[in-house]
RNA sequence: GGACUCGUAGCUCAGUUGGUUAGAGCGCUUCAUUUACACUGAAGAGGUCAGAAGUUCGAGUCUUCUCGAGUCCACCA
């Protein structure tokens, strides 16, 4: 089928008759799939294609089964992104954050929330997916914000939750603080510059390395690696800033690598994790050459405000006229990037807000061999990481997403200090109350906002009402399964074992499948900058959606990245295109020109029978241990070669000698058929399902019921 | 530096616990010419399964090493 009206018709006819909805009161056994929400910008790519076809083709055979099935859909407020892009667009009519403060800005957003979000909502039912719309979840609304709350709350009570001055990775272009986890590195050929700093009181110098000439301004110490063949005489002594004056202590420390440059490093604690965490154990000052918007403070003197890259050369011209530059060498080395937006990343001292996570780590790895890794070998990559786990930075500095639920008595905490507790609420709304401390009622709500995934991370329970205790809650939790992108694994799926073994002490989900990430035929990434990407709605307009579909299922061995171009899917398209054809031709052949006086009473006891009846069951077993084990690529190609060339070629071909006698078993195959490809090719075998003859009744259906109503086959 | 994945036909890829002659789709060659279906059917060419060694009665599959491609983590003064 080719046309999207009978498409949508057939779509809205299961919608119509409810069979998308789960039903907690069901006496059935649940089974619970959880679709990763899509990002509330951009139009969907190869991956949602390729997570909403497998996702869609699991629930539908565990329907078929007889589960009651929970598919539930929603959608992520993706904070960066979702604010760089409105961003961009407002500065094409002059306007910015800055001219039309928070609340005409947030006015702002949720308009373009709803414009995007129809755009691209309508979008989803073009593949089939037959989620419990009703149920869908957006990570803003009310439901998730509750859920916030109580996740804020229950750290906060746990000490779980601090808040402090520490080297953060900043985006000067999103403006914000971002994670480890959301940087990229891009090779760089660099300068590396050796700079000679005097001691003071004696004509000798100690050279140090660096890349960084221009956070030369932020220095506090030199640092030399214990017992250094050359300058461990200087140490205790002073260095004096070649740039600024400023006195140095030189200083001893094992973190200085010995073979890296001269064995001499300048402290930097405002703008490097390393120096930050050597100069907070000597007790050295933090200051910054560099601001949050990536250019020059005062401390560059006349370099003030000129952008890093800029005053890079102009620090380096100024060294060099004073004769510090020892030897310039050529540098190549990873720079560390914005994952969203490629802009250099700048490490810097910034206010933010943290959350211990090394409890939640340990209890994760308690439990990590209850969840099933699909490929396995991510369960290890999982554990090594939970190992080695981080503090979790969860404040950004965006007005697009969960304000801080924390608010400072203004006049006694006007620094909004955290500690005492006192004199700081966590509430959703400004305290009806005055402040404990200094009984004052001027309260003021923390000015950043959470990082989406704060809120993404309780997907598995916040979406069933948690903290409610409702019947969902109970029924779809743990989830039966969940799949994801392999690059978000840190970010969203180890995160979400964590708080689900934490809030709901219990594993989010019983199976986690990881799909392979889609490149193109060199092995990139697919991007709009490369614009090597292939957008899965014009498959879908030129081939069907359930071509698409078939297409996208052999590329789905767990894992795997599968590399495509536009023609390589249109090439996998047209063939699916063509079996539905073939389908159509068959339910022609048999029901149409089905023979008068043709045998009704099943009887296959002949030959021919018999072989095509056995070659079916062990397709039916062969299939639903596929589909079981998430196989989705081999039970795809099996029921292919089975219908095709088993079936139409050889049995259908035979059948013609015989015809009258043969009928039952014609029937008989091809409707057991038209079940077992339900899953993948919903709109077709629908379709034939429904189809009438003569204008009368359904050949296949039974009183018009839908495809999705029957039992799966059994051998 | 640490971990992981991959290397199979011209191309894109299957090949689940080791078991006859290594498969599919596309592409290619030859034939069939209106058949339920040309969005078709039949036949065929095309592979030292990256290389080497080992375990085994038997290796694409397991082990080790080499070469090549890629990913993730750490570091990058």
């Amino acid at each position: 089928m080719n046309n999207q009206r009978d498409e949508q018709k057939i779509y809205d006819l299961w919608q119509k008759n409810g069979l998308f909805r789960a039903d907690p009161d069901s006496l059935k056994k649940p089974y619970s799939l959880l679709m990763p929400p899509p990002n509330l910008t951009g139009s969907p790519h190869m991956g949602h294609a390729i997570q909403h076809a497998i996702m869609d083709a699991i629930a539908r055979f565990k329907r078929m089964q007889g589960f009651d099935v929970l598919l539930l859909p929603g959608v992520d407020h993706a904070g960066i992104q979702f604010e760089s892009t409105l961003n961009k667009l407002l500065a094409k009519e002059n306007l910015n954050k800055e001219k039309l403060g928070r609340e005409a800005w947030l006015k702002r957003a949720w308009q373009f929330k709803d414009e995007v979000y129809q755009s691209f909502h309508g979008t989803w039912s073009v593949f089939g997916i037959s989620a419990d719309w009703p149920k869908e979840v957006f990570t803003l609304e009310q439901k998730v914000q509750k859920a916030m709350l109580k996740e804020f709350k229950t750290f906060w009570e746990q000490g779980l939750l601090y808040k402090g001055a520490y080297i953060v990775q900043w985006c000067p272009k999103d403006n914000t603080a971002i994670e480890d986890v959301e940087m990229e590195y891009e090779e760089r050929k660099e300068k590396l510059y050796y700079i000679r700093y005097k001691i003071e009181g004696i004509e000798k110098f100690i050279t140090v390395a660096t890349a960084r000439p221009e956070t030369i301004y932020a220095d506090t110490a030199i640092a030399v690696y214990p017992k250094h063949h050359r300058f461990s005489k200087f140490i205790g002594k002073i260095a004096v800033n070649p740039l600024n004056g400023n006195l140095l202590p030189i200083i001893e420390d094992a973190r200085v690598e010995k073979d890296f440059g001269t064995g001499a490093l300048k402290i930097t604690p405002g703008h490097d994790p390393l120096d930050f965490a050597i100069g907070k154990d000597h007790g050295l000052g933090i200051l910054h050459s560099v601001d949050k918007s990536g250019r020059m403070t005062k401390l560059a003197r006349d370099l003030a405000g000129l952008k890093v890259a800029e005053a890079r050369e102009k620090a380096a011209e100024k060294l060099e006229k004073l004769g510090a530059i020892e030897e310039i060498k050529d540098y190549t080395h990873s720079v560390p990037v914005c994952e969203r937006c490629k802009t250099v990343v700048e490490p810097l001292v910034s206010e933010e807000w943290f959350v211990k996570m090394k409890p939640l780590a340990e209890k994760a790895l308690k439990h990590l061999n209850e969840i099933n890794f699909i490929p396995k070998n991510y369960h290890k990559i999982i554990k090594d990481w939970l190992k080695e786990i981080h503090d979790w930075s969860i404040s950004r500095s965006l007005w697009w997403g969960h304000r801080i639920p924390v608010w400072y008595c203004e006049d006694c905490n006007p620094n909004h200090l955290v500690g005492k507790n006192e004199d700081v609420e966590i509430s959703l709304e400004q305290p009806p109350h005055p402040c404990k401390t200094c009984k004052g009622g001027h309260w003021i709500q923390d000015d950043q906002v959470l990082d989406t995934w704060f809120t993404s991370n309780l997907w598995p329970f916040a979406t069933l009402g948690w903290p409610e205790q409702t019947k969902e809650l109970q029924r779809y939790y743990p989830w039966s399964f969940e799949l994801s992108a392999p690059e978000i694994k840190y970010l969203w799926i180890a995160r979400m074992i964590m708080l689900g073994l934490h809030f709901m002490d219990d594993i989010p989900w019983k199976n986690m499948f990881f799909h392979g990430t889609v490149r193109d035929l060199q092995g990139r990434k697919m991007s709009k900058s490369l614009g090597n990407g292939v957008d899965p709605l014009d498959l879908v307009d030129q081939w069907g959606t359930d071509a698409t579909r078939m297409a996208l299922y052999s590329y789905a061995a767990p894992g795997r990245d599968p590399r495509v171009s536009r023609q390589t899917m249109d090439e996998r398209c047209k063939n699916y295109r063509n079996f539905a054809t073939k389908l159509q031709n068959l339910y022609r052949f048999i029901y149409e020109l089905k023979p008068e006086g043709a045998a009704t009473e099943p009887n296959f006891s002949h030959r021919e029978d018999v072989e095509i009846v056995r070659y079916l069951n062990d397709t039916i077993n062969s299939v639903t241990n596929n589909i079981e084990s998430l196989h989705l690529h081999l039970a795809t190609e099996e029921l292919y070669d089975f219908i095709w060339h088993k079936f139409a070629d050889s049995y259908v071909e035979l059948s013609k000698k015989r015809r009258p006698a043969a009928q039952p078993c014609l029937e008989y195959v091809f409707k057991t058929c038209l079940k077992l490809l339900h899953p993948f090719m919903p709109f077709t075998t629908e379709e034939l399902w429904q189809k009438q003859h003569h204008g009368g009744k359904p050949v296949l259906s039974e009183a018009g019921k839908s495809i999705m109503l029957t039992e799966w086959p059994g051998a």
